[in-house]
DNA sequence: TTACGATGAATGGCCATTCATTCACTGATA
DNA sequence: TATCAGTGAATGAATGGCCATTCATCGTAA
């Protein structure tokens, strides 16, 4: 039987390489020498170049998904569900940078190379933040005019932005803590209700979907 | 005299094929066919692939920041200025989906490509909204707490996030306008002070720089 | 002895880049 | 006006290197 270890074994090296020399720049045989195995072992596990990134991906955001799951399952407030959200998603990506370079990558050029390819995992995962605002826009905490759809990529991207910079320059001055705490003010600020979910005094029009 | 007009044709194709294509699967031979050039043409003008890219980014970048600049220029008050700024650059990316893209692709590659290349077309536009937030701090519209420098990245990430699924998802449901909006929603009502800039009644601890 | 996973050298295709050659234009000469 | 070098841009076929993928062979566990 094959053995499944050494699959997460070429899973791991990959997501390490990948993340290190861009998917392109990066070789099998990069991948093949950092698992400790030969180039051609990875052909027993993988179909090809390709699988092996889609592989890597579905792979990590699964985990997050469930360990995120987990924690909201916890907790009822949509406030706080947000909160651990945020944190949550910032504290994986900074303890494993490797991890966000690759959904950066995968997320930027997966759909250019293999057409059939629907990202279900990553939907699946932003998805879980619109359901946190429609939540909290049901029980009248969150503004009633913010379309869940549009907040949950908006907030994704501010996500994925602020660990592209942990990655990319060598911005240390802040903190985890310290940036979750800034964007959760914005955000939580940016779609609370005005005053408990009553009228709007601002004077926006609620939104109308189509 | 080298023909300028050409290099101009080239940089626009380049545009358009990278953007089709991602930089790594785009061949010389696309760029050149769609600028209506010979292979070999590309290298007068250009020293390699990445030279291609970069400029392609800096010429880019370098004409938004230009209008943007211009824009901003007639107006005084920070929240109709952070008002302009997103809905110039969604308008913009709405427009030219190629630039959007290739931004995408250049953000995410280039420096794992080419370690000495500074990226400070890109840092001077972000910095643009860095200035715009700092400016209504010191007016009192905006909260104290934030930290214009997270802020930029954050509004940033949201703002390419949106316009990276106007290009990937054939997601046509809402407009520029109707985005547009939402996000400044989000972000005005997140970053304005909760009472014109005086005490905060939320009890936030005011942020204090290192 | 068999079966099967693992190996890594060899293959084949792709494509950035080069460069010998062509082409187009200028202006000097008669 | 016709002819002829001289100049430098433009061309695109040929080169060379890289690297994903394959597969003949090996080692080993049952």
């Amino acid at each position: 039987m094959k053995d499944l270890n050494k699959r997460s074994k070429i899973i791991a090296a990959a997501t390490k390489v990948f993340a290190k020399k861009g998917f392109f720049t990066a070789r099998i045989s990069d991948i093949a020498k950092e698992a400790k195995v030969a180039d051609g072992t990875i052909y027993l596990y993988f179909n090809n170049k390709y699988d092996i990134l889609i592989s890597v991906f579905e792979e990590e955001i699964g985990k997050i998904i469930d360990q995120i799951r987990k924690i909201l399952a916890t907790e009822t407030d949509p406030k706080k569900m947000l909160e651990m959200y945020v944190t949550r998603h910032l504290q994986t990506m900074k303890k494993n940078r490797n991890l966000a370079e690759v959904i950066q990558i995968e997320l930027r050029q997966t759909n250019k190379l293999i057409k059939e390819y629907r990202n279900t995992k990553f939907i699946e995962y932003t998805d879980m933040m619109a359901d946190i605002v429609r939540l909290g826009q049901s029980q009248g905490l969150f503004r009633a005019d913010i379309e869940p759809d549009i907040a949950k990529r908006f907030f994704f991207g501010a996500l994925d932005e602020v660990s592209r910079i942990w990655n990319t320059s060598a911005e240390g001055r802040y903190s985890v803590e310290e940036i979750a705490g800034q964007l959760l003010k914005i955000i939580l600020s940016g779609i609370s209700a005005p005053n408990g979910g009553l009228a709007d005094p601002d004077g926006y029009p609620a939104h109308m979907p189509a």
